[in-house]
DNA sequence: CGGCCGTCGACACCCGGTTGACACCGGCCG
DNA sequence: CGGCCGGTGTCAACCGGGTGTCGACGGCCG
């Protein structure tokens, strides 16, 4: 995990970096907010503690840039004093957790190591087949990088489609398990929606038809 | 967060059930150990406020059982005496916290609190997305610096929606964290709630509507 | 004790996207 | 050549979700 330490008292600067450092975190230190920003720009970081009073660019404006053009790094702001309008004007910045000198050091290694956590993206349970990709927990689906607009049943339909692999999929099948209700067998909708997921899907062609046995996705034509 | 009180002394699971309503949580109360553990086959919760004297099941047995099942939930004891032994017995079976009656009530807030944010992970304490972010334990909310003027209920909500990520959070799962059991299915009050909560966050809007789906905040359109 | 205010949930209503039926077309195959 | 399966165009009804408003409840303060 890589942090970096802005401190402009030296002592504590350097006493932070060795304690991350002894932690087994890739730690770089610097004294102001000027040195900070350089710093930011060259390297991604997981993590910058961050002191609020700096000599230079002050910490609230290196925060203010680290949050607009750096989303992925968190921030832990240290306060000098713990007064509750200091607080909440970091979190209003957009820290994502602070700490009021003074602090207990390992509540300090306790802390980035949570924000590192938490850096690492969670498991994306994500369908795929060719460039097709559908997220069902966000309920996004892209094509090419495009995002889709999806009707719910048109992103269920997609959704099941996926979900079968290269399988043939009967429009039975699919009818029972998107229209999960007492389903009219002679019920035209599911080539209707098929039809309009295809508009949306545009080209080339992705959903090919099985004539007599059902829908698949991707794969050979 | 979902609290369910268990107290056989029925002016006093009144007090502490609306006492923690005010903070916020989604509180069901029982008056005895029976009834404890209905609830707890019926319904996830992140905490239990357990007195150990309880008529019927007693409340260890109550205890040892939710361990066993639910690791998930914290539990938190309160015995009538204060004395070494009963907390070594209490700690013993697996209760997360212990409360010698007679108790000071913000202590009370404070344990539950925290093993509220102990159930879920050990996750930072402020939650942040896009320009949003709230700290569960002060309470406050922001929005671009903006301190947000919320009520218990849009603070629930908005802090539940933010705990789930990007994932698309539906109504009737919202309906069961924020409100507590008494919750009629049919109710209206989420969308009311949402809508008040978005008037408060202004633009751009951030909480998304899903189609059938339920509620996504930050991130794309 | 009484009135004022914030909160919160219920209606009633509105709106626009979504959906599914119908009619028709076109091509593959027997 | 004709039947049949599946694609297409169109359209009206529907439904899910947003909005305005009102009344109930409870806390707080005079």
């Amino acid at each position: 995990m890589r942090v970096l330490v802005v401190e402009d008292f030296a002592v504590l600067a350097r006493a932070i970096g060795t304690g991350l450092r002894r932690e087994g975190m890739a730690v770089d230190v610097v004294l102001d907010g000027d040195a900070a920003l350089v710093h930011l720009d060259a390297t991604r970081y997981d993590v910058v503690v961050l002191d609020r009073d700096l000599p230079g660019v002050h910490g609230d404006e290196v925060c203010r840039r680290l949050v607009a053009e750096r989303a992925e790094t968190r921030i832990l702001m240290l306060t000098a004093a713990g007064s509750v309008a200091e607080r909440v004007e970091g979190l209003g910045l957009g820290a994502d957790d602070y700490l009021p000198k003074p602090f207990d050091f390992s509540e300090l290694v306790a802390r980035v190591r949570a924000l590192g956590r938490r850096a690492v993206a969670p498991l994306p349970p994500i369908l795929t087949r060719g460039d097709v990709s559908l997220d069902p927990n966000r309920r996004v689906a892209f094509r090419a990088g495009r995002r889709l607009d999806l009707s719910p049943k048109e992103f269920a339909l997609l959704e099941c489609l996926l979900a079968s692999g290269d399988r043939v999929v009967p429009a039975e099948e699919l009818l029972e398990r998107v229209w999960d209700e007492a389903a009219d067998p002679f019920t035209t909708t599911v080539k209707t929606t098929i039809r309009r997921l295809r508009a949306k899907l545009g080209a080339p062609p992705i959903i090919h038809t099985v004539r007599e046995g059902g829908y698949r996705i991707g794969g050979a034509p």
